[in-house]
DNA sequence: GTGCACATGTAATGTGTTACATGATTAT
DNA sequence: ATAATCATGTAACACATTACATGTGCAC
C-alpha cells in the first residue's frame, strides 16, 4: 500500500467531483466515511502529502468570493486511483481491512467498468466465505476454555463474516441477472429489427 | 480514553494472566486479535507506557533457564482496567470502535461480576439498534444520487448492524432465561431441603 | 456589528509500522 | 554445527488527533 486509507478515500472523492479541504472535511463529518478523521489538522496535511507526490493539483476557484482552493486528480493520481480500486479482495483485507474494502465498493464506479462492481462483489464473496472458513475452525480448535465473552465475541465475528458472503455473492448474482435480462432483450430488439 | 486500545488490549491479556512480552506477541499473532500490531516494535514501547503510568510490574521469571520479564497489573492497573471495561456502550462506539467493544466483550469475565455479562450484551443490543436506526435514516434520505457501490456498500453496512443487535439482544436474554433456570432451580433446592 | 459558517492552516504529542539489530537456548 | 525458536529491544518514519490560530463573507 502506497498511501494511506485517508489518502486514498480522498483521492476517490476528489476525483468523484472536483473538492476543497473544506468540503472534503464536510463530507467525511456527515457521512459513514465519518470515521477517517475529518479535522483539519488531519486533512490538510493529508492533501499537502498526495499534492508533493503529484497525484492532485490545486486549482483557483473564483466561483464565489471566498478564498478556495479546489483540487482535481493528474493523470497520475488517477491510475494510482485505480490501481487501489482493482487490487484483489483477500482474506487479510477482508479481516483486518473490511472498512477499506467497502470503501473501494462505494467508488468501484470511478473504474468506468460496469462489469467490474459484479465483479468485485463475487470477490468480496469468496474471501469472506473463506475467511469465515478460517475462523470456524479457529473456533473449534482453539476455545475451549475461552471465558464465555471470549467465545460469544468469536460468534457474533463468525456470523457477521457468513452474513457478508452471503450477501456479496448474491448481490453478484443479481447483477448478473440483470446483466443476463440486458443483453437478451438487446438481442431480442437486434432479431426485431433486422 | 485514557490509553490506547493496544494498551488496554495488552493489560486485559496481562490481568487474565502473567505474560511476557513475547506472550503477548504470541497471542496477538495467533488468535483474531492480530489487528492489533503483533509486532515488537509496537507491543514493547506499549507495555514499558503502561509501566511507567504504574499499570503493570515486571516480575522476574525463573521458571526457564530463557530471559524472560513477565509482567502483572498493579492494583491501580486492574482499576483502570475495570474502569474501561465497564465503559458504557454508546452508539459512537458501535459506529466507529467496534472492534474494541468487542474486545470488552471477550475480557469482561475480568470485572469478576457474572451478571454483567448479561447486562453488557444488553447495552451493546441497545446502542446498535440505534445506530442501525440512524444509517438507516441516512440511507433514506441522503443515497439517492449515490452510485450503485456506495448504496450497495450502506446497505451490507446496515444489514450487519440489525443482525448484530438481534444477535447481542437475543444472547441477552439467554442469559437471562438461564439465571432465572437457574435460580428457580436453587429455590427448588432450598424448598426440597427444609 | 455581531455571530455563524466558510476556509485554511500549524504545533505538539502519541502511537503504530517497518526495518534493523542482538543474543540465548533448544532441537536436530 | 546449525537452524529454529525464544526473547527483547532501537531508530526512522508516517500518520492521526488535539488544540491552537487566523481570517473572510454573509445574514440578521
Amino acid at each position: 500500500m502506497r498511501a494511506s486509507p485517508l489518502e486514498y478515500g480522498l483521492l476517490a472523492l476528489i476525483e468523484h467531483r472536483r473538492c476543497s479541504g473544506y468540503d472534503l472535511r464536510k463530507i467525511l463529518t456527515e457521512t459513514p466515511m465519518r470515521h477517517y478523521s475529518d479535522s483539519p489538522g488531519s486533512i490538510y496535511p493529508a492533501l499537502r502529502r498526495i499534492e508533493r507526490r503529484g497525484w492532485i493539483k490545486s486549482v483557483a476557484d473564483r466561483a464565489s468570493r471566498r478564498r478556495r482552493i479546489a483540487y482535481r486528480l493528474t493523470p497520475n493520481g488517477s491510475s494510482e486511483l485505480k490501481r487501489w480500486l482493482s487490487q484483489p479482495v483477500d482474506e487479510e483485507q477482508i479481516a483486518y481491512r473490511l472498512d477499506q474494502v467497502m470503501l473501494r465498493l462505494s467508488f468501484n464506479h470511478l473504474l468506468g467498468d460496469p462489469a467490474s462492481l459484479r465483479v468485485f462483489l463475487a470477490a468480496i464473496g469468496r474471501a469472506t466465505e473463506d475467511y469465515a472458513a478460517r475462523l470456524k475452525e479457529f473456533i473449534r480448535t482453539a476455545t475451549a476454555d475461552y471465558p464465555a465473552g471470549a467465545s460469544l465475541a468469536l460468534h457474533a465475528g463468525l456470523q457477521n463474516y457468513q452474513s457478508l458472503a452471503r450477501w456479496a455473492t448474491n448481490e453478484s448474482k443479481k447483477l448478473q441477472r440483470d446483466r443476463g435480462g440486458a443483453r437478451s432483450m438487446a438481442a431480442k430488439l437486434r432479431r426485431r429489427r433486422s
